[in-house]
DNA sequence: GTGGTCACG
DNA sequence: ACGTACGTGACCACA
């Protein structure tokens, strides 16, 4: 068997990946799915073809030199799109990783050099594969050049393989003749012009009949049809010019050894790291773990599993500096903690024996209030007068010669309120927060690991991730397999909180953010703590019967829509729903998703007044969210004490609002009345009620400040109905004469404003024409004249600084402004509208949520924060204390934020969620 | 695991 | 010409 070696077209593969698969990103916004799609078919294609060599070629940007002695045909080729440009470094790096041999010549295509190569190595008795997106390489095809052709074909990547026969059975033409093809006919994607009036057919039959171009010539006389001979004998020197064009060199004067073209291992460390930055979790399980030899931490890791030891560790802590921890934990149960005392001892305190699970925690509560009381100083009160986004402003964590006062001693964890969850107190305390830092630092990512921080702000340092220590296990499972790979984990984690704590505080002074970290992030995560201990009471049993109640309606519902539809079908599914409703009933409205028919309640509205069976499934799909979600689904939350303890995360959402999961308690039924009686089984505890307060359009009262646009300002200072007014500027009539519609229109405009308004999206809303929708828009610009400057400039901000801010310096980059591609890059115009806007909204309320958690504490009130649900708080108020907290809340909520418009609030009071909001 | 749908601000 | 409102999370069906 002879050796063989595969020559990678590397531009023309990649192009292929690009175009062929989705716009892949990793949870940063780095476009990688052109590389990930290169990769495959790579390992694919060695895999099938064995080779001992492999060599990929690229072009350089320089013309080459074909193109160059003809310079008119060159330069009318698309620009390649930005996301694909970013990726071409990319693939580079990874090749280089996985040591692959990567040639580029100046002056040359990489056409030519796989020409060269492949001549070259069958010269030298080797078998060839070329592996390109481009049929113009099958010119080099012979019995032993194989030229590989990917193709995708609905998404599935098929390969076309082609020798000399197979290009002869497939064109009629020998390989090199496809040069003389290629004269004749031309290829408008590399600029080779052909000859006018010959396509592939006719040049095809002059080809089969004379073999070239030149002969075909000398037959001039003969040639048929007509068309083509005139052309020809009026083209001839641009068929030769073309014929030039069209062929590969294969003499370029490339440096190639076999050497470095030999095919090792490509499962290199570097590679591995690469992939899992670029985050492309299909193609680490091929790496080896064995070959992958992590950057393990020069200290060891000493394991504390007895009474004496943990109680030593826990008293060194508490009279050392500043300490990492980490506890290991897994539904509710605490298996061990990780304890670094500084950055080279790290100690493993697993629960066992005399150590037990309320012992440990006790002893980190300990540890947490010994460290606080130490420095008092350092637990950050919500003090909002000092948040300013103003760097120069004096702050109060900044020395005056602008270094951070960060060396305060703390506990540093990577999230410290799962911590807290273990821990009895809700009391602020001297934190550090290595993952909320890094939220602040890049709010993108969908999650933030040991890992990547230690990769990000440890100096590129590499750990083992979870899954390298433990695999896929659970912890439980871990516990009882591997309990070395858990005390790794749990060591490794406390290590990079503590050892991050340094280079993220400056990173957060840096980039503005140290004020939103110390003085509304951090207190938060008490609030927070505080609101998910107490959770919030439900009447498991009335809504049992609620739920029992749409079973009912359910029920018929289904009967009467199956009868309509002529049988039974899951009308869960909107499969079956879109072929049922658009196929068999003929209903118009035709496709609208990629997979099939829209069955989308918007879509469906429409239809419903002609079709009785719309309407039953309209009432259907509302019913059964109700029942799934809504009766069922929190039912399965209500803990033993007969209360949910929804978990509000902190480090999810891209503006910086906070979300809440397990159950989600902000998106409770609220619009319909039927979903909304559902808040009746929220209750207060005996001797309480609920005080709702909510801020009244807070983003638009935002918008009024950051823009300084006096109408809008004007309309708020005079307390008019803020639609009504929009609605009588934008339709020229007298306030007072308004029509609901108009209002209802009014409002709509405002609301697009704040999502970064579009004609599009707004005639959408409102079924109105784009043109008309266009019109509010303007009208509303000239109506208040310095909001659409703001806008404006919100964007350019965000093109020119890759992010753009909240009033508070909170940050929000948007990698889509820069993209090639027009509705990305919308997007990141609308987002780089609304973010500044939304995030200002969600800063001040939580800024407004300290406030009231510390005076309800400060003023040693029973009553308690227990919900917020973006611009309004639920507060489980003692029935003595309402007077005294509808004035904190008042005052608090009010007073969050000094804008040039007043912050109203409006409250109410009831038995139940129903009745507060 | 992904897409469609729908609940909220 | 492109094909959209901004930000979330839960449930279901279906590959």
């Amino acid at each position: 068997m002879s050796e063989k070696i595969l020559l990678i077209d590397g531009h023309s593969i990649l192009n292929r990946a690009f175009y062929g698969l989705p716009d892949l990103t990793n949870s940063e916004g780095k476009h990688t799915g052109a590389v990930y799609g290169f990769l495959n078919i790579l390992f694919r294609t060695i895999e099938e073809e064995k080779p001992q060599y492999l060599t990929v070629a690229f072009d350089l940007k320089a013309p080459t030199f074909r193109h160059k002695m003809f310079e008119a045909y060159k330069g009318t080729r698309k620009p390649m799109p930005e996301e694909l440009r970013e990726q071409v470094p990319l693939i580079k790096e990874m090749l280089t990783a996985m040591g692959v041999n990567v040639v580029t010549k100046e002056g040359y295509e990489a056409d030519d050099i796989l020409g060269t190569l492949a001549r070259k190595s069958e010269a030298a008795g080797m078998d060839a594969t070329i592996l390109s997106g481009d049929r113009d390489l099958l010119q080099l095809a012979t019995d032993k050049v194989m030229i590989r052709l990917p193709k995708t074909v609905r998404g599935k990547t098929t390969i076309e393989d082609y020798h000399a026969q197979q290009v002869i059975e497939k064109y009629q033409v020998t390989p090199p003749q496809i040069i003389e093809l290629k004269a004749l006919m031309g290829d408008s994607a590399d600029n080779i012009p052909g000859i006018p009036g010959v396509g592939e057919k006719t040049a095809t039959k002059i080809i089969v009949e004379y073999g070239s171009i030149e002969n075909a010539h000398e037959h001039l006389e003969e040639l048929k049809p007509n068309r083509a001979r005139e052309s020809m004998r009026e083209h001839y020197d641009m068929a030769q010019m073309s014929k030039a064009l069209a062929t590969i060199c294969t003499d370029s004067p490339i440096e190639f050894s076999y050497e470095k073209a030999k095919l090792g291992n490509l499962y290199t460390k570097e590679a591995f790291l690469l992939c899992r930055q670029l985050e492309f979790k299909n193609l680490l399980n091929r790496f080896d773990s064995a070959a992958v030899q992590e950057d393990t931490l020069e200290q060891e890791f000493f394991t504390c599993a007895d009474l004496a030891g943990c109680e030593a560790l826990f008293a060194k802590a508490e009279a050392g500096k500043t300490a990492g921890v980490s506890l290991v934990t897994e539904n509710g149960r605490v298996f061990g903690a990780g304890l670094a005392l500084n950055e080279e001892e790290i100690y493993y305190i697993p629960v066992e024996g005399m150590i037990t699970e309320g012992y440990l925690c006790g002893k980190l509560e300990g540890l947490l209030h010994k460290v606080s009381e130490s420095n008092t100083e350092n637990i950050m009160k919500s003090n909002t007068d000092d948040v300013k986004k103003d760097p120069e402003n004096e702050i109060s964590d900044v020395n005056t010669d602008g270094t951070l006062k960060y060396d305060k001693k703390c506990v540093c964890a990577l999230d410290v309120k799962a911590l807290l969850k273990h821990i009895k107190s809700d009391d602020p305390m001297a934190v550090f927060d290595a993952g909320v830092a890094a939220y602040l630092l890049n709010p993108l990512k969908s999650s933030y690991t040991y890992d990547d921080m230690a990769k990000e702000y440890l100096n590129g340092r590499i750990l083992p991730a979870r899954e390298e220590l433990l695999g896929k296990k659970t912890v439980e499972k871990a516990w009882e397999e591997s309990a070395e790979g858990l005390a790794a984990w749990a060591c490794y984690m406390a290590y990079t909180a503590l050892a991050c704590r340094k280079p993220m505080c400056e990173a957060l002074r840096d980039t503005g953010m140290w004020n939103v970290y110390t003085q509304i992030e951090l207190p938060l995560i008490f609030t927070l703590d505080s609101m998910e201990k107490w959770g919030i009471s439900v009447k498991s049993e009335e809504l049992k019967s609620y739920g029992e109640k749409l079973s009912v309606r359910i029920g018929e519902l289904e009967k009467q829509i199956w009868q309509q539809a002529g049988e039974e079908f899951n009308i869960n599914s909107p499969k079956q729903m879109g072929v049922i409703l658009f196929e068999k009933l003929g209903l118009k409205g035709g496709k609208k998703t990629k997979t099939g028919y829209s069955t989308a309640a918007d879509i469906l509205e429409k239809l419903a007044p002609e079709y009785p069976i719309v309407k039953d499934i309209l009432e259907y799909r509302q019913l059964a969210k109700l029942k799934s979600t809504y009766a069922d689904g929190l039912v399965g939350e209500i803990a033993e004490d007969g209360r949910i303890h929804s978990t509000f995360n902190q480090t999810i959402t891209a503006t910086g609002r906070i979300s809440s999961t397990e159950p989600n308690l902000q998106n409770i039924p609220v619009r319909m009345e039927l979903g909304r009686l559902i808040r009746k089984v929220f209750v207060p505890e005996e001797g309480y009620v609920f005080l709702d307060a909510d801020y009244s359009q807070i983003e638009l009262r935002v918008l009024a400040h950051m823009s300084g646009d006096e109408k809008l300002i004007q309309a708020y200072k005079e307390a008019q109905d803020i639609h009504r007014h929009t609605a009588s500027e934008v339709f020229h009539v007298p306030f007072d004469e308004v029509t609901d519609l108009q209002r209802r229109n009014a409002k709509a405009v405002n609301f697009g404003i704040v999502y970064g308004i579009s004609s599009f999206g707004l005639s959408q809303d409102l079924s109105i024409t784009r043109k008309e929708a266009a019109e509010y828009i303007e009208r509303y610009f000239e109506t208040y004249p310095k909001i659409k400057g703001f806008l404006d400039g919100l964007v350019e901000e965000g093109k020119e600084k890759g992010y753009v801010t909240t009033m508070f310096g909170r940050r929000r980059p948007i990698p889509e402004l820069k993209s090639g591609n027009f509705m990305q890059r919308s997007f990141g115009e609308r987002v780089a509208m609304n973010s500044p806007i939304q995030g200002t909204a969600a800063d001040i309320i939580k800024i407004a949520m300290n406030r009231v958690y510390r005076r309800l504490k400060d003023e040693n009130l029973k009553s308690r924060l227990v919900l917020q649900v973006h611009d309004e708080l639920l507060i489980e108020t003692c029935k003595e204390e309402i007077p005294q907290v509808s004035a904190i809340l008042e005052e608090e909520m009010k007073g969050a934020a000094k804008l040039s418009v007043e912050l109203e609030v409006d409250m109410h009071q009831g038995n139940n969620w129903y009745e507060a909001k």
